[in-house]
DNA sequence: TCACTCGAAATTATAGGACTAATGGAGCGG
DNA sequence: CCGCTCCATTAGTCCTATAATTTCGAGTGA
């Protein structure tokens, strides 16, 4: 299959758009069974030249997703290698091989992550950030009002927060968090009328402006939390 | 300069030589002020062709750390889009660009991740992962009674416990715990004679190994608010 | 029979040239 | 002054040739 053919968007080039079309086939599991073809092969295969092949082998490789070495051939690294903090991989993951049980891991990862991003927000966040926390939340309460936009807007609110850490590394799970709460969106709108409590959001908004780090940590764990316990319903609901 | 003549480790090959070369200068922030080589310009002055250039830029594009345009050229992206949890870019960071500010926000980091790990550890780990935990600890009484070794101990007790959580996020910071505890030994070592504490981290086996997941959230964030503590302390003393 | 060496084959790694495509800007015409 | 066209620049793509690396097996000698 020509990469150009392929319905979806397919990328800016034809590398990224082999990226996407073999990072895809991986994560999926479409080379667990069989051994993963050769640079000559996929050049064949998908109708573009070694090169091209190459440069998006090397990507996969970045990634931690491949391996390659002369006479062994490329091979598909164990998913405990994979870069699961690179959005293209996480998005793979989410779309193609979505599970409860990947949501479920990941809202525990939450769990550590928000809470205590909301207290370093209320410590070091600058005017502008609280500014763009309550930007946030204010949309939520006009999304609630129209039924539009909530989850866009709920998805600005807790990277607000995230980007008021002032931390790089609590900044990094900006595209991570916004990434998994899109592609979730299926899940989560199964459950018709359920949507993310304006007041405990507000409570998080409260506690940073007033500095208090404790209580923002608390309200935002309460928000955390109860995402996971809709999911360990819905787990054990089948 | 030619990349075999480099004196320290160039990795595999050309690509990923020229991949360690560029991703420090990078990071170090060589092209803050001079605008990035062209494809062209990077072959030349490391003497090799442009198919390993490009694979190399390629990587780093992987990485977050460039983007490419036709016209345009190669250009660094900000630091805000670089990705921070692959473990090249966070050894660049740390081994090239260190600084107490850098070690303290990942610390942060570790006050959110590493507790909630422990505390996920008690819940869900099975017996050959607590064993793991156990011959970490085990370990670290071995290198305190020789002096020898207390550091790769160190590093093997916190991986077992996120390894042991059972959450493929959590594990994930495996490697990016590893990297950074390693290459802040020359900051940790000038505290003579200040090891990791023992009774701490048996605190944390024991929670686990009762399967006690608050008491090992507790154990846990007091080890690594010793060593924010100790951070906070030297950057007071400057 | 066993171990060891060495050659051949497979596959990635490297080099380099030719051409294409996209894009930004200069210059030209209205 | 505006807008269009054309040109220069740079990454993108394709191709071919050769080198380097590593596995596997054939052969060889004890």
């Amino acid at each position: 299959m020509a990469i150009e053919e392929r319905g979806d968007s397919a990328g800016r080039n034809l590398t990224f758009g082999m990226l996407e079309v073999l990072g895809r086939a991986i994560v999926t599991g479409a080379y667990e069974t069989e051994r993963f073809p050769t640079e000559a092969e996929l050049a064949v295969e998908h109708m573009v030249s070694r090169s091209v092949t190459r440069e998006a082998v090397k990507m996969l490789t970045a990634k931690g997703l491949l391996t390659a070495r002369p006479r062994k051939g490329t091979t598909v690294q164990p998913s405990s290698s994979w870069n699961l903090f690179d959005t293209d991989v996480l998005r793979w993951l989410l779309e193609r091989k979505f599970s409860l049980e990947l949501l479920r891991q990941f809202s525990e990862l939450r769990i550590a992550i928000e809470p205590e991003a909301a207290a370093l927000a209320a410590r070091e966040a600058d005017a502008a950030a609280v500014a763009e926390i309550r930007s946030g939340y204010e949309r939520m309460e006009a999304a609630e009002a129209t039924g539009q936009d909530t989850l866009e807007a709920d998805i600005g609110f807790h990277v607000a927060v995230l980007n008021a850490s002032a931390n790089p590394f609590y900044m990094q799970f900006r595209d991570v968090v916004a990434t998994a709460l899109r592609t979730s969106i299926r899940f989560t709108n199964r459950f018709k009328g359920r949507t993310a409590s304006l007041p405990a959001h507000h409570r998080v908004l409260a506690a940073i402006e007033a500095g208090d780090g404790g209580a923002a940590r608390t309200a935002m764990a309460a928000i955390i939390a109860d995402v996971m316990a809709m999911i360990e319903d819905s787990e054990r609901a089948g």
